[in-house]
RNA sequence: GCGGAUGUGGCGGAAUUGGUAGACGCGCUGGCCUUAGGAGCCAGUGGGUGAAAACUCGUGGGGGUUCGAGUCCCUCCAUCCGCACCA
């Protein structure tokens, strides 16, 4: 029975460490993945992923990501498309050691590992973000947004990371903490750089509707942090200083309940307001405390509201009424104008400070009670605020205003006050510019000198890049490491020639990520960033593949660039991404890996011990990539097994079958099916390499479902062991069944296991599978005569049927009735109603 | 507190439009092959009753819509994530 060919096969090893690095050597040495600027024929698509960090060697992430975006690039590939797959480093940032020297060990590293993975990268295409070839370009871009208005400096609170000696944008702080380091973040006053990314709130809310397809988590953190909110600015003024106070509310109908006003302790007027009123001392003392305390602290949850009187007063507009004003730290200095007005009745937060330091709570809002009355609610008021703001929420004690209700009163109140001048309709934002400046040695330098006579100027284009100086001592001590290097920093004045000194501070690696997916359409050009027409024939990228914890920062910073960059002429298109896919976490044992807990794996043991065909199909198979998944070793092996089956399989077929037969379905394969010429056992493998295909291709196109695609192929395997024994050593026709639907088992998996699809579909003879279109599934193969009918009697399944595929209905109808599993449950029963899904399901419902 | 996601065998997961729940893989059980195998091949594997046929229960809990619900609606619970004094 078993011939010694088989017997040898079984004993084959399937051996990955010879397999992979032949392939990887073509792909390298031809520069297969290499695409050219020049447009032809195809339609052109950019697939990224988010470029990596480096730092030390790949991590299971970074398998993941490219496992997913280099399925998708090879797909595209082989479905006729020009595809741009480039790969690139994030390599400015916080290195422990030598920068320079830790990084590009680093590079080395993952550009080593990334080619033992045989990602279809186009390697002519990398750079580092560090790279005086690429970071002159991100000056210029600066220079740009300088000469637009859209960077400037300019004194401010800013968030200052003791531990990481240098400030932080808005972004960077979570829940009072760097997101770096962890250390409690400090409020500092710093002159620091910032780009005005508020400038574009609004387009960054109103093109979210430009987007193919975002995740939607991400689009709603976005518009969360973004914090549209519309409502009135109003002018409180204090008449004894003769200064008026604007506050933003979004509750201008409860105005005629305003009791009090409160200042933000950091807010410029408080020293000048408690002078002279005996409320000096304790202002000053409460502003030093409040400074004093971090982000967190000032933030806490249960933290009881605190504050003092500044011994002055306010008129509210609506009612002439003077009301107390107090300094407290409830109130942020960098939301609204650092002043608000209070109306404990109806906020929660001024109803606290009000309870605690005795000051009236007036009632101005009311629910609708019976017959059209306000309803009492006093003891509601007497726990707690009443927030509520509808259309059946009316006006009370608010003068000519009273029985509107507290919807209609917004508006109505607004334009009374606007039509002189003492308020308007406004939105305001969360988001705050964001601040690029850091006080560290590893980033871009910004260019710009700082000259006594002329100011603020900016090194001429002609003379970047403002290249880092190779310093001795780069460790952050408070201020730029930059700053002493005396002789880098001393220059001559580019407009008055005279003495001048370059800024010191470098730029937050968030702005090098801001625009590299654009460098890497002409990343050789070294006379511009980019060639315009270059630049719009790729962008924007058609499929960004990233982690989720990018959602806020890298993402809105990106689309911010590609906003402004096009209002300067300089890039097509308005958002950077049309579709964006966030992957899970790898997490191992259920858990985060890290450090700290000792359960870190490394994609490159794996790789090493299986080869990367398993690695990255193991990390597909898992489950859907844009949940997290649980790393489990049982899991590899069982992938490991598979593909190792695979190739078995096809030297076992190319052993024993005729190798001029190639990879071309057997010749009498669809005219002949109905007539016989093929086996049964080659029609089943026939028909299950065309159901694979389409099941492979149907999970590749709109959604990334790896996974099943992955099984679907698994299916086929299984089946081709089932009939293989039959099949060889028979005719022609169904040898080449078995050598077609092996090949397309290599072919179909080629997008998720490159190697092994290359060799299997090399080793049966169909050459190059890199350069084989992707398969179609034949319809005709897909079709079936006979269908399995489901026979339901009140919904429960009684019996399956094998019937004709172009029976009728009632054909159908008969055919169930007539079952004897059936019988016993309809019989001496009244049919009430009979259901019929065509090539399906018949439900017959008795009573 | 607000917003979002998820919940299916022993485990990872599948079920694309309301129509056979558990594809595929892991694990486990049995068989074949083998000097042996933790290799390979084949078969079985949600729970309960049963010798079997079969019956019955079953997609976090409860309720509803429907001939039919993992899928739609209401409600509760659990876990995870994001935001959180934003006036």
């Amino acid at each position: 029975m078993s011939t010694p060919a088989e017997s040898d096969v079984q004993h084959l090893r399937y051996d990955p460490t010879t397999i992979e690095p032949k392939w990887q050597q073509i792909w390298r040495d031809e520069k297969t993945w290499h695409v050219s600027n020049k447009p032809d024929d195809r339609p052109s698509s950019y697939v990224l992923e988010m470029l990596p960090y480096p730092s030390g060697e790949p991590h299971m992430g970074h398998l993941k990501v490219y496992s997913v975006g280099d399925a998708l690039a090879h797909y595209r590939r082989r479905n006729g498309m020009r595809v741009l797959h480039p790969m690139g480093y994030d390599s400015f940032g916080l290195p422990a050691e030598n920068p320079r020297e830790s990084t590009e060990d680093a590079i080395a590293e993952f550009r080593r590992q990334f080619e033992t993975w045989g990602v279809s990268i186009d390697w002519d295409r990398e750079f580092g973000t560090h790279e005086p070839g690429y970071y002159r370009w991100t000056q210029w871009i600066f220079l740009k947004l300088f000469e637009a208005g859209l960077a400037y400096q300019k004194e401010a609170a800013v968030n200052w990371c003791p531990n990481d000696q240098t400030v932080l944008a808005n972004e960077q702080v979570v829940d009072g903490h760097c997101e770096r380091c962890g250390a409690a973040v400090e409020i500092k006053q710093l002159k620091q750089w910032f780009f005005k990314i508020t400038e574009y709130a609004e387009r960054l809310l109103d093109d979210f509707a430009q987007l193919e397809s975002w995740p939607d988590n991400v689009i709603t953190m976005q518009r969360n942090w973004i914090g549209r909110s519309e409502g009135a600015e109003v002018v409180f003024s204090c008449e004894e200083l003769g200064i008026d106070y604007p506050v933003f509310t979004t509750r201008p109908d409860t105005l005629f309940g305003a009791t009090f006003f409160v200042m933000a302790p950091e807010h410029p007027d408080v020293f000048k307001l408690a002078e002279g009123t005996g409320a000096e001392q304790a202002v000053r003392d409460y502003v030093n405390a409040a400074a004093r305390k971090s982000k967190e602290e000032r933030g806490a949850d249960d933290k009881e509201k605190t504050g003092v009187p500044l011994g002055r007063s306010v008129v509210n507009p609506v009612n002439g009424e003077a009301i107390p004003m107090y300094v407290s730290d409830y109130v942020l200095m960098e939301y609204g104008t650092g002043a608000i007005m209070a109306v404990p009745a109806h906020d929660q937060r001024d109803y606290e400070f009000a309870k605690k330091y005795g000051i009236e709570i007036r009632q101005v809002i009311a629910p609708a009670g019976e017959g059209g009355q306000p309803a009492d609610i006093s003891e509601q008021l007497a726990e707690q605020a009443y927030v509520s703001s509808t259309e059946s929420d009316v006006l009370v004690n608010s003068g000519d205003f009273s029985g509107k209700s507290s919807v209609d009163a917004k508006r109505e109140i607004t334009g009374w006050l606007g039509a002189d001048g003492r308020g308007k309709a406004t939105v305001n934002y969360k988001l705050r510019d964001w601040l690029v400046s850091r006080q560290r040695y590893w980033g871009c330098p910004i260019p710009v000198v700082h000259c006594d006579d002329c100011g603020i100027v900016p090194v001429p284009e002609a003379r970047l890049p403002v290249e880092l100086p190779d310093i001795d001592d780069y460790v952050p001590k408070g201020k730029s490491p930059l700053a002493a290097a005396t002789g880098w920093v001393e220059v001559h004045c580019p407009e008055c020639k005279g003495p001048a000194r370059r800024e010191t501070d470098t730029m937050d690696t968030f702005v090098d990520s801001s625009w590299y997916f654009m460098r890497y359409t002409d990343a050789r050009n070294d006379r511009e960033a980019w060639h315009r027409a270059v630049l719009n024939e790729w962008m924007p990228v058609d499929n960004y593949i990233g982690g989720v914890e990018h959602a806020i920062l890298h993402l809105m910073y990106a689309r911010f660039f590609t906003k402004a960059l096009h209002d300067l002429g300089l890039v097509g298109a308005v958002e950077p991404f049309k579709n964006l896919f966030t992957q899970g976490m790898i997490t191992r044992d259920g858990a985060k890996m890290s450090k700290s807990k000792g359960n870190v794996i490394s994609p490159s043991a794996y790789v090493e011990k299986y080869g990367a065909d398993t690695a990255r199909c193991y990390i597909l198979f898992i489950g859907p990539p844009d949940q997290d998944a649980d790393w489990a070793d049982e899991g590899v092996e069982g992938v490991h097994r598979f593909l190792a089956r695979l190739w078995r399989l096809a030297v076992e077929v190319e052993q024993r079958t005729d190798a001029s037969l190639g990879v071309a379905a057997p010749q009498s394969a669809d005219a002949d099916r109905s007539s016989g010429a093929l086996s049964d056992g080659a029609q089943a493998v026939m028909r299950k390499a065309h159901w694979a295909i389409d099941k492979v291709t149907g999970d590749m196109e709109g959604r990334f479902a790896f996974n099943t695609a992955i099984a679907a192929v698994m299916e086929l395997v299984n089946e081709l062991y089932k009939c293989k024994d039959a099949l060889l050593d028979s005719d022609d026709a169904d040898a080449s069944s078995l050598r077609f639907a092996t090949a397309t088992a290599g072919s179909l998996l080629f997008p998720f296991a490159p190697h092994l699809g290359a060799e299997v579909y090399d080793m049966l003879g169909g050459g190059r599978v890199w350069e084989v279109t992707w398969p179609a599934a034949d319809a005709a193969y897909l079709a079936s005569d006979s269908i399995t009918l489901v026979v339901q009697v009140n919904g429960k399944v009684r019996d399956k049927i094998e019937a004709a595929a172009d029976a009728s209905e009632d054909e159908l109808i008969e055919l169930a009735r007539a079952s004897e599993r059936v019988q016993s449950h309809i019989d001496g029963k009244e049919t009430v109603k009979q259901i019929v899904v065509p090539g399906k399901l018949v439900n017959i419902v008795v009573r």
